[in-house]
DNA sequence: TGTACATCAGTGAACGCGCGTTCACTGATGTAC
DNA sequence: TGTACATCAGTGAACGCGCGTTCACTGATGTAC
C-alpha cells in the first residue's frame, strides 16, 4: 500500500490501472474492441492477472459504469444552483427566470461527458452489464442529482416528467452528437445547439410572425 | 424468382432470407451475439453462404441499419398529418392546439419501434457501420419525414431546433425505456408516460400554485 | 421440343486468430515469535 | 533485529471455442441453337 513501485513484481495498484487502460481503450478503440486481454495488455500485465481484482470481463465492464455514472453525478454537483431553483420565491426580481436556462447547465454537462468519453458513454446505455446492482445505484444516485438541481422549477405533480424529459433529451442529444447524425458539429457549437434546442423546446408557442 | 420451393438447392430468396434470421437474432440474443456463422445457421444455410449476398459482416449490418431506418420513416408517414401542421391557418377553431399533442404521434411511434426491435434500434443509433452512405441516406430520409409532419408547428427559425430536440427526445425516451431506466414501465403505460413528457416539455411555466 | 453449355448459388473443409478462462507455479510482502 | 512461514499478487502455458473469411467444389438454372 505504501510505495507503488511499478517496476517490482507486484503492480501496487493494479486494480485501477486496469480501469484506466479499460477506459483508454474504450473510449479510443470502441466498446467491441474491449477485451480482458487488451486491457490487460495495456496495463502490461499478464493476461490472466486481472482475475486477481475482477471476478470476469462482466465485473471489469460493471466497475467502468459505475466509474462513469459517478463521474457523471460529480459533474452534475459541479454545476451551480440555479436562482429558480433555491426555492418558492423565484419572483424576487419581477422578470420571471427562464427554465431553459436553469436546466442548460445539466444537458450540457451531459453532453460534455459524452463527447469527452464516446466509447464509456455508449457502455453505460446499452450494455448488458449495466443491470448490476452497483450499476442501477450510481446511475440512480446520478439522476437525483438531476433531480435535486430542477427541484425549485415545477410543482410535485410535474417534476418526475421534467426530470425524465431532460434527462431523456440530454441523452439523446449526446447519442446524435456521438454518432454525427447532427452534422459536423463543432465542439464549440454545441453548447449554442444545446441551449437553442433547449429554449425552443421549453418556449412554445414558436409559430412565428411570418405567416403568409 | 418464380419459384421459392425451400428444399431445391437453391434457395430462392436468400439475401431477404438473411436479413430476416439477423433481425430475429439481433433482438432476442443481442447485437453482440450476431455472427454471420448464426445468421448463416439460422437461416439453415452453410456457413459461407451470405458472402454470395453481402460482401462481409459490415454489409450486413449496414444493410439492417437501412432497414430499420426504411421501417421507421413507414411509421412516420403512417402518422396521419396534425391539423396544426398542415397550414398557416390553425386558428380556425379559435382555440390554439397545443404543440404537444402534434408531436405525440411521432415520437410515440419511435418508442413503440425501439420497444419492438431493441437489438436493431441499437445498431441504428451507436454502431460504427452507421456510417455507410446507404445508412445515413435512410436515416436522413426519415428525418424528413418529421421535418415534414412538424412543418407547419413552427417558424423557420425555429424549425429545426424543433426537429432536433423531438428526435432527441424520441430517441433518448426509447433508450431510457429499454435499459428499464425508468423504472418498470408497462407497455400500456408507455404512451402515457410519453405523452406526459412531453407536454410537461413543452407546457412552461409548471410552476405549480401549492409554493407555501 | 431437345441438347450443350455458361452461369449462378449453394456446399464442406480448412485457415489462422484472438478470445475468456483455468491451472500449477513463483516471487514479494507482512506478520508472529 | 532476525528468522519461519502464511498470504498475497503476479507469471506462463495451455484449454477449447466460435469467429470471419477463403478455397476448390458441385448441383441447379436458364439460354442458344
Amino acid at each position: 500500500m505504501s510505495t507503488s513501485d511499478r517496476r517490482s513484481y507486484h503492480h501496487g495498484d493494479l486494480r485501477a490501472a486496469l480501469l484506466q487502460s479499460a477506459l483508454r481503450l474504450l473510449d479510443t478503440e470502441g466498446a467491441d474492441a474491449l477485451s480482458l486481454r487488451a486491457v490487460a495488455r495495456h496495463a502490461g500485465v499478464s493476461a490472466n492477472a486481472p482475475y486477481r481484482h475482477y471476478e470476469d470481463k462482466e465485473a471489469l465492464l460493471a466497475a467502468l459504469a459505475v466509474h462513469g455514472f459517478t463521474e457523471l453525478r460529480a459533474r452534475f454537483e459541479a454545476v451551480p444552483e440555479h436562482p429558480a431553483t433555491t426555492g418558492p420565491r423565484h419572483e424576487d426580481a419581477g422578470r420571471p427566470t427562464d427554465p431553459a436556462d436553469a436546466l442548460a447547465p445539466l444537458v450540457r454537462a451531459t453532453v460534455h461527458y459524452a463527447l469527452g468519453h464516446p466509447g464509456l458513454f455508449r457502455l453505460m446505455f446499452g450494455h448488458p452489464c449495466v443491470s448490476h446492482a452497483a450499476v442501477t445505484e450510481a446511475s440512480d444516485a446520478a439522476l437525483a442529482v438531476v433531480m435535486d438541481r430542477i427541484a425549485g422549477l415545477a410543482g410535485p405533480q410535474h417534476l418526475t416528467s421534467l426530470k425524465i424529459g431532460v434527462w431523456a433529451l440530454a441523452h439523446g442529444l449526446s447519442l446524435l452528437l456521438l454518432d454525427g447524425r447532427l452534422g459536423d458539429t463543432a465542439p464549440d457549437e454545441v453548447d449554442t445547439l444545446v441551449d437553442t434546442v433547449l429554449h425552443t423546446m421549453l418556449n412554445t408557442p414558436w409559430r412565428s410572425p411570418t405567416a403568409p
